[in-house]
RNA sequence: GGACAGUUGGGUGAGUUGGCUGAAACCACAUCCCUGCUAAGGAUGCGUACGGGAAACUGUACCGAGGGUUCGAAUCCCUCACUGUCCGCCA
């Protein structure tokens, strides 16, 4: 959630900030409007209602001196009607405002580019040149069916469409990333966690999946809970409606989770192979940091996330988001993406991402320093997703008899 | 799934014949004093959010959530959620 107060007293400089994102003035307008009459709407109220407390009290102390109390009964009472219709003034308001608040992404980072979508968006820089091959390297799907590391077929069988069924070495290969992940992350100061894969609706609300985007998760059925779209949500929201103590800042956390998502909007994309499943296995860093040290943060999970991939051997790229391909709650965004030799492409494989105070405003994650609390910055960042990280193997260490090599790296964990 | 009990501030835990309790007491924590040796004693402060005020301070809301009764509810009533214990079932 953006600040409300700042829009207000910043109204021209917010809704240019936000313009790069796609959101029209008149929105903000709106949103700006609302605020002012939930600051109305409370304040007349809260006035009758210190009326009414007192003579509250009043009406109390009169009744156990034997006074008469017709009197102020009578005006009780009218203040009671009117100040049912106050607080009902109030709380749709609140309402209102709580709708469309909840619906606003976050402003982008001053040197964010401009840019309607990937087009637009800035390589920052290129790791390990992309081999040559002495031959036609083939995609990933016919080197996982040819050395039977994944099962398309029976994915969906058991399922539907977008899932599949990784076996024998391709089911331990990925294992064995997941581990060479974790363990990384930890040398890095992520502490590992083991979490819930359902969370419920505050959660979801906390890190901005919901109101918003309920289309592309799969919620379980009479319950308030959903299959967590990444392990963002749960790392991020373990601190949910806490205070922290400054001292404890940053908070540095990792954790392995399958990961669910309906790709609502992504029908007919990627629909051959196993880069975009309805299922797939993520290790994910947050970090929740001090305001002053986010931006430095940033960059040290960047070079993790990009650190994995050199010891992989996996070329990769750095490319930094515009404006309009930035997510929702992201502030800023780097995308690591890597090189495909079978799609002959970079595709991504990890996003890490700087939301600021925009998911610490909705989830209520605060620290206090100095006696006064304040919204902490909360970033995220996959490292890696283990499902492209395999696929990537496959492309990149294929030989020319169609067999797979195995990564130096990961040998030791084989 | 069945039965009973509970849900109060960072923690423990009073308050359940409605107003004097946003909340005792204790612990933890912070600052200071005393004192001195790895202890003890004393003083003060110490929930969150929003609004007003330069500040001191002050108004409103919050005692699991929502609704009801009442001039007034942590305290009474209803619904829901969660937790604990016992039983059943189970990796």
């Amino acid at each position: 959630m953006i600040d409300l107060k700042y829009l207000q007293n910043n109204f021209d400089e917010a809704s240019a900030r936000l313009s790069k994102k796609g959101v029209a003035p008149e929105i903000l307008g709106n949103l700006k409007e609302l605020f002012a009459s939930l600051k109305d709407a409370n304040s007349t109220f809260e006035t009758k209602r210190a009326e009414q407390n007192r003579l509250s009290k009043l009406f109390g102390e009169y009744k156990q001196k034997g006074l008469d109390t017709n009197e102020i009964k009578a005006e009780l009472d009218s203040l009671k009607a009117e100040l049912s219709k106050l607080q009902d003034d109030a709380r749709i308001a609140n309402e209102d405002l709580e709708s469309l608040s909840l619906v606003i992404p976050n402003f982008p980072d001053e040197n964010v580019p401009d840019g309607a979508d990937e087009d637009d968006n800035i390589e920052l820089k290129k790791v390990l040149r992309p081999k040559e091959f002495g031959f036609e390297p083939k995609e990933h799907w016919d080197l996982g069916v040819a050395n039977e590391w994944i099962d398309f077929e029976r994915g969906v069988k058991l399922a539907k469409s977008r899932f599949s069924v990784l076996k024998g070495q391709g089911a331990r290969l990925e294992r064995a990333l997941i581990n060479f992940f974790l363990d990384t992350n930890a040398k890095a100061g992520f502490e590992e966690f083991n979490l819930p894969l359902m969370n419920n609706s505050n959660m979801l609300l906390g890190t901005g999946q919901l109101p918003k985007f309920e289309e592309d998760l799969f919620k379980i059925d009479n319950e308030d809970l959903y299959l967590i779209p990444t392990a963002e949500v749960p790392l991020t929201n373990l601190y949910n409606d806490e205070i922290i103590d400054s001292s404890s800042l940053p908070i540095l956390m990792t954790a392995y989770t399958p990961c669910f998502r309906k790709e609502a909007g992504s029908a007919g994309r990627d629909t051959r192979g196993m880069i975009r499943q309805h299922q797939f296995d993520k290790v994910e860093m947050v970090a929740i940091a001090h305001p002053e040290s986010s931006d430095e943060i940033f960059d040290m999970m960047v070079e993790n996330a990009s650190n994995l991939l050199t010891q992989l051997g996996l070329p990769h790229r750095l490319v930094l988001l515009c404006g309009g391909d930035l997510g929702f709650g992201a502030s800023k965004t780097v995308d690591i993406e890597v090189w495909l030799p079978g799609q002959n492409k970079y595709r991504e494989i990890s996003s890490i991402s700087n939301t600021r105070d925009f998911q610490a405003r909705r989830a209520k994650i605060r620290y206090k320093e100095d006696g006064k609390n304040s919204f902490v910055h909360t970033l995220n960042g996959s490292a890696l997703a283990a499902g492209r990280t395999l696929i990537a193997i496959m492309e990149n260490y294929q030989q020319e008899d169609g067999t797979i090599a195995i990564p130096e790296a990961l040998k030791s964990y084989l």
